[in-house]
RNA sequence: GGGAUCAUAGCUCAGCUGGGAGAGCAUCUGCCUUACAAGCAGAGGGUCAUAGGUUCGAGCCCUAUUGGUCCCACCA
C-alpha cells in the first residue's frame, strides 16, 4: 500500500534512515572488478582535530556528485576516505588539555605523550568522518584510512629512505623559522605576515681607532645586536666607501666587527647600514655566507637570550630589548628612537611571533623532483581546472626551495636516522640498527625529530592503495581520476602529491585537478572561528536538509571562484526540493493504485506536449551529462532546474492537467506514462546532487525497495526525438504568453489555469489556431469574458470529445484592443527588420565569410531564414488588423 | 616589490573560442487555484569600473588608469 506523501518535503524525516540504507547494501563499497572500468577519487583528509566547516561541505559535495554520477554510469567507482594526523594542530590541542590538567607534556614524556595522542584520536578524530555521513557522502568507508596507521607509515617510511638513498635528502643547517612556544621549526608557508607597530631604534656603533667617529645603524630587533658579527653597506654607497674594511665595536659587547660591502644594501632604507646577524635573520644568513661571516646564536630555542649573550643571557627577547636600550641609552648610543610598522612574522596556529634561528634539519632536494611535476601539468597528463589555476601552479613550481621536511615534535611519523652516540655515524634505516656499523658501539639512539605533516598527505593517492605492496587494489584504482580541494592548499599539497607520484610510482597521482574556491560570509569575509562568522555546515542540514546545503554549495558559482554563504539561498534550494516534492506527489495522486510504471512500453498515443517534454528530456540527457562529464556541476545542475521547474512543472504539467481531469480523456494512460516517465529520469540527473530526496521519491512512486543510486544513468535515445511537434508547443506556449499579456488589458480575472494546450488536442481546433485565430481556454473563474465566447463557432465534436464542459473558448482578435495590437505588432515588425539587417550585415561581409567557421556561418543563414519567416507572420497580421 | 584575479540589475553572481545583455534573491502588480503561497501569472530595473586601441562588429581581445580581493617575497 502505498503511504501519502506529505505537502511538504521533510528532509529531516528520511536523510538518516536512507544513509543507513545505503550502507547496509553496501553500495558505496567499490570491488577490484576487471569487468568494469575504475573511477577513483581520494578524499583530502580532513584533520582528526577539525569539525565540518562550510569548506569541507562543499569540497566533499563536489566528490559526491562526481562519484555517484560515474557510479551510476556503470563504472567501479571508489571514493576513498581517511583523515590527517596533522602534526603539529593535533600536538597543540593535545599539549593544551594536557596543560588544563596540570601536566606538562615534558614531564609526561614522549611515550606518554603519544599514548594520551592516540586516545585522543580514538575519541575525536572520527567527529569529521561521521558529520560528512551526515552530507550524504557516499564514501567506500571500508577502506578510511589515517595518515598514521600501519600502510600508510610503511609508505612514509619508505619514501624516506628511498630519497634519501639518491640522495635527494640531506641534513643542513639552515636559517628556519623557529616557534619558541610550539618549540619546533615551522614552514615559510605556516608563517603568517601582520603589520605590527614597532620601533625603529638608532644604534651609534663606535669606529675602531678613530675617535668620536659612529656608524649609524636603524634596527627594529636590538636585541639581535648580541649576534651581530658585521655592519654592511651598498657599495655604491659613497657616504660609507672609506669605511669598508674598517672595524666597529659592537657596543655592550667586547667584540669587534668588521665593514663590509654588499649589494643586499638598500641605500634609501634607513640609515644605508645594516647590522648582520646571520643566525637570526635570513637575509643576513645570506649575507653571512657570503662574506664567510661567523653565525652566532644567541638564543635559546624558548627565546630567551643564551649564554653568549653575557649579562643578558637568561632574559627574554623582549626583555632583553627593553634593558639594552636603556644601557645603550645609558651608554650615549642611542641616537634617536622612530614609530614603525613593520611586517612581522607569527606561527599561523599559535600566533607567536617567530624566530629565524639557524638549525639544523632535514631537507628534500626539489630541482630535480619538480621537474616531472612541471612537465606533466605542461603537457597535459594532469589538467588543472579551471586552467588559470596552471599560473599559479608555476609561480610556485618556477621559485621552489628544498623542502624542510623536520619538525621538532612528538606527534607524527619519526625519522628513520640513528646517530650512535659514541661515534656519531649516522644511519638511515627501516629498522633500528643493533649496533654501529662503524664502531659497533650499541649506543644508538633515534632522531627525535617528526616529518612535517605534509611529507605523509604527498603519499596520499598511493599510499592508501597499499603501497609500498603491490596489492591488487593499487594496479586497478590507480592513478586516481580527479581531485577536488581548495586552490589554498595548490603548494601545500597538490604540488607535492604530483611530484611524489611521479617520483615513486612513476606515474600521476590523478588526471585532474578540480579547484573550487572559499566560502565566505555573506559580507566576503573568511569564515574563521576568531571572527565567529562560521555557519556550521550542520545547522544548515538541521534546518533546510541535506540536500539543499549541497545544492546551494553547488550553484550560483564559477569554478574556482570564492562564493558567499546566504541563507537566502539555502531557502531558495530548499524551494526547488520542494518543487520536485510536489511535482512527484501530483503523479502519484492521479495515479494511485500505480498501474502505469515508467519501464512500460511507449503508448502509441502520445499527444504533441507529451512528444514536446519527451524530446526536451531528451536533449537534457545529453547536455547534462556533457557538463558533468567536463565536472561542469553547476551548469549542469542549474539546466536542470530551470528544466524541472519551468518546462516541466509550470508547462508540461498544467497542460496536463485537463486530460488528466478528464474521465473520458483516452490518453490519460499516455499522459501519466510521460509524466512518469520524464520525472524518475529527472530524478536520476538529480541524484548526484539531491540523494535522499530523489531516493525517497524515487522509492515511492516505483514502490520497490529499489535504490535510485544504483540504477543507471539515463542516456539519450532517439526515439524520443520530435522536433516537430516541439516545434507546435514551442509556438502554443508562445501564443498563451501573448494571451496572458493581454489580459490585463482585458480585464480578465487571471488565472493559471488559462490553457492554450488544448489547441493541439484534436485537429480540428488545430486548423483554427493555424489560420491565425488562437484560443485559450479556462476553468471556472472567467465570467467576464464568458459573453464573449458565445460569438465563436467552435466544431462540436472537437469540444465534446476533448475538452471539459468547463472550458470556455474566446477568440483572439475579438479581444484585442485592435490599436494596441497594431502598435505592438509593429514594435515587433522593427524589432525583427533590426534582427534581419543585423544577420544581413553579417552575412554581407566579405571578413566574417572568410574567416568565421561553416557552423557559425549556417548559424547566422538559420537565423536569418527564421527571422524573415517571422517578419512575413506578423506582417500577414498587420495586414489583416488594417483591413479591419 | 613580484604575480594572480575580479569590477555586469538594488544584492549575490552566470555569461565557454568576439556576433541578439541573463539567473536567483529583493522590489512592485494581480491571484487561496483539486501538486506546491516554500506557490502561480506578470512588471520595473544595467553607458557591462574609466580612458584609449584592434575589429565590419567588443561585456569578452590589447594598453593604460582607478578600486577591491588573494598568493608569494619582504626592508634591516
Amino acid at each position: 500500500m502505498r503511504k501519502e506523501l506529505e505537502k511538504n518535503y521533510n528532509p529531516a524525516d528520511i536523510e538518516g534512515r536512507l544513509y543507513q540504507k545505503w550502507l547496509d547494501k553496501k553500495y558505496f563499497h567499490a570491488k577490484v572488478n576487471k569487468n568494469k572500468k575504475p573511477f577513483t577519487i581520494v578524499m583530502p583528509p580532513p584533520n582528526i582535530t577539525g569539525k565540518l566547516h562550510m569548506g569541507h561541505a562543499l569540497d566533499n559535495t563536489m566528490q559526491d556528485i562526481i562519484i555517484r554520477f560515474k557510479r551510476m554510469q556503470g563504472y567501479e567507482a571508489l571514493w576513498l576516505p581517511g583523515t590527517d594526523h596533522a602534526s603539529i594542530s593535533t600536538e597543540v590541542k593535545v599539549t593544551n588539555t594536557l596543560k588544563d590538567e596540570g601536566i606538562d607534556k615534558h614531564e609526561l614524556g614522549r611515550e606518554g605523550f603519544l599514548k594520551r595522542t592516540w586516545e585522543w584520536k580514538e575519541e575525536y578524530g572520527g567527529t569529521i568522518t561521521s558529520q560528512l555521513k551526515k552530507m550524504g557522502s557516499s564514501c567506500d568507508w571500508d577502506r578510511e584510512r589515517f595518515t598514521m596507521d600501519e600502510g600508510c607509515s610503511n609508505a612514509v617510511q619508505k619514501v624516506f629512505i628511498n630519497l634519501y638513498k639518491k640522495g635527494l635528502i640531506y641534513k643542513g643547517s639552515r636559517i628556519v623559522n623557529w616557534c619558541p612556544v610550539c618549540n619546533t621549526s615551522i614552514s615559510d608557508a605556516e608563517v603568517e605576515h601582520e603589520e605590527q607597530a614597532g620601533h625603529f631604534w638608532h644604534i651609534n656603533y663606535p669606529v675602531v681607532g678613530e675617535e668620536n667617529r659612529f656608524v649609524e645603524i636603524a634596527t627594529t630587533r636590538p636585541e639581535t645586536l648580541l649576534g651581530d658579527t658585521a655592519l654592511a653597506v651598498n657599495p655604491k654607497d659613497d657616504r660609507y666607501k672609506d669605511l669598508v674594511g674598517k672595524l666597529v665595536e659592537l657596543p655592550l659587547t667586547d667584540r669587534q666587527i668588521p665593514i663590509i660591502a654588499d649589494e643586499y644594501v638598500d641605500m634609501e632604507f634607513g640609515t644605508g647600514v645594516v647590522k648582520i646577524t646571520p643566525a637570526h635573520d635570513p637575509n643576513d644568513f645570506e649575507v653571512g655566507k657570503r662574506h664567510n661571516l661567523p653565525e652566532i646564536t644567541i638564543l635559546n630555542d624558548d627565546a630567551t637570550i643564551n649564554a653568549a649573550g653575557g649579562k643578558y643571557s637568561g632574559m627574554d627577547r623582549y626583555e632583553a630589548r627593553k634593558v639594552m636600550v636603556k644601557d645603550l641609552e645609558a651608554l650615549g648610543l642611542l641616537v634617536k628612537v622612530q614609530d614603525h610598522v613593520h611586517n612581522v612574522g607569527t606561527h599561523d596556529r599559535c600566533k607567536t611571533t617567530v624566530e629565524p634561528m639557524v638549525k639544523q634539519q632535514w631537507f628534500v632536494k626539489m630541482d630535480e623532483l619538480i621537474k616531472p611535476a612541471v612537465e606533466g601539468v605542461k603537457n597535459g597528463d594532469i589538467e588543472l581546472m579551471p586552467a588559470s589555476m596552471d599560473k599559479t601552479y608555476y609561480n610556485w613550481t618556477d621559485n621552489i626551495r628544498d623542502w624542510c621536511i623536520s619538525r621538532q615534535l612528538w606527534w607524527g611519523h619519526r625519522i628513520p636516522a640513528y646517530y650512535c652516540k659514541a661515534c656519531g655515524h649516522m644511519e638511515v634505516s627501516d629498522t633500528p640498527p643493533c649496533a654501529c656499523s662503524k664502531c659497533n658501539s650499541t649506543h644508538i639512539e633515534q632522531d627525535p625529530d617528526t616529518l612535517d605533516t605534509w611529507f605523509s598527505s604527498a603519499l596520499w593517492p598511493f599510499s592508501t592503495l597499499g603501497w609500498p605492496d603491490k596489492t591488487e587494489e593499487l594496479e586497478y584504482f590507480y592513478p586516481t581520476d580527479v581531485l577536488v580541494t581548495g586552490y589554498d592548499i595548490i603548494f601545500f599539497w597538490v604540488i607535492r602529491m604530483i611530484f611524489s607520484g611521479y617520483e615513486h610510482m612513476g606515474q600521476k597521482p590523478f588526471g585532474k585537478v578540480l579547484f573550487h574556491g572559499l566560502i565566505r560570509d555573506s559580507l566576503g569575509r573568511k569564515m574563521s572561528k576568531s571572527l565567529g562568522n562560521g555557519i556550521d555546515p550542520l545547522e544548515v542540514i538541521e534546518k533546510y536538509g541535506a540536500d539543499a546545503l549541497r545544492y546551494t554549495l553547488i550553484t550560483g558559482n564559477a569554478p574556482g571562484n570564492d562564493m558567499r554563504f546566504y541563507w537566502e539561498r539555502v531557502e531558495a534550494s530548499r524551494n526547488f526540493a520542494n518543487k520536485v516534492w510536489n511535482a512527484s506527489r501530483f503523479i502519484m495522486m492521479n495515479d494511485p493504485d500505480n498501474t502505469v510504471k515508467a519501464t512500460d512500453a511507449m503508448p502509441d498515443n502520445l499527444m504533441d506536449a507529451d512528444k514536446w517534454i519527451l524530446s526536451k528530456m531528451n536533449h537534457l540527457i545529453a547536455e547534462v551529462t556533457e557538463n558533468m562529464e567536463k565536472y561542469e556541476l553547476g551548469i549542469a545542475v542549474s539546466k536542470l532546474n530551470d528544466f524541472i521547474w519551468e518546462e516541466f512543472c509550470d508547462w508540461y504539467i498544467e497542460m496536463v492537467k485537463p486530460r488528466l481531469y478528464n474521465d473520458a480523456d483516452t490518453t490519460k494512460t499516455a499522459t501519466i506514462w510521460t509524466l512518469k516517465k520524464v520525472l524518475i529520469d529527472a530524478l536520476k540527473l538529480l541524484h548526484p546532487y539531491m540523494p535522499f530526496i530523489t531516493e525517497e521519491i524515487f522509492c515511492n512512486i516505483q514502490e520497490k525497495e529499489d535504490s535510485i543510486m544504483v540504477s543507471n544513468w539515463p542516456v539519450t535515445n532517439a526515439t524520443f526525438d520530435f522536433s516537430n511537434e516541439e516545434k507546435n508547443i514551442e509556438t502554443i506556449k508562445a501564443a498563451v504568453r501573448n494571451i496572458r499579456n493581454l489580459r490585463a488589458e482585458m480585464n480578465v480575472v487571471p488565472s493559471r489555469k488559462t490553457l492554450v494546450y488544448v489547441v493541439s488536442q484534436s485537429d480540428a481546433i488545430r486548423n483554427i489556431f493555424e489560420n491565425g485565430k488562437v484560443f485559450f481556454a479556462t476553468l471556472g473563474y472567467a465570467n467576464e469574458v464568458k459573453i464573449q465566447a458565445d460569438k465563436i463557432n467552435i466544431p462540436e465534436d472537437a469540444v465534446s470529445t476533448v475538452i471539459p464542459d468547463a472550458m470556455i473558448y474566446i477568440p483572439f482578435a475579438e479581444l484585442v484592443d485592435i490599436a494596441k495590437e497594431l502598435e505592438r505588432l509593429k514594435k515587433e515588425q522593427s524589432k525583427l527588420q533590426g534582427e534581419i539587417d543585423r544577420c544581413n550585415h553579417i552575412l554581407g561581409n566579405e571578413k566574417f565569410i572568410s574567416k568565421a567557421p561553416a557552423s557559425k556561418i549556417e548559424e547566422e543563414k538559420a537565423k536569418l531564414a527564421k527571422y524573415q519567416q517571422m517578419f512575413e507572420q506578423v506582417n500577414e497580421r498587420i495586414v489583416a488588423f488594417e483591413k479591419k
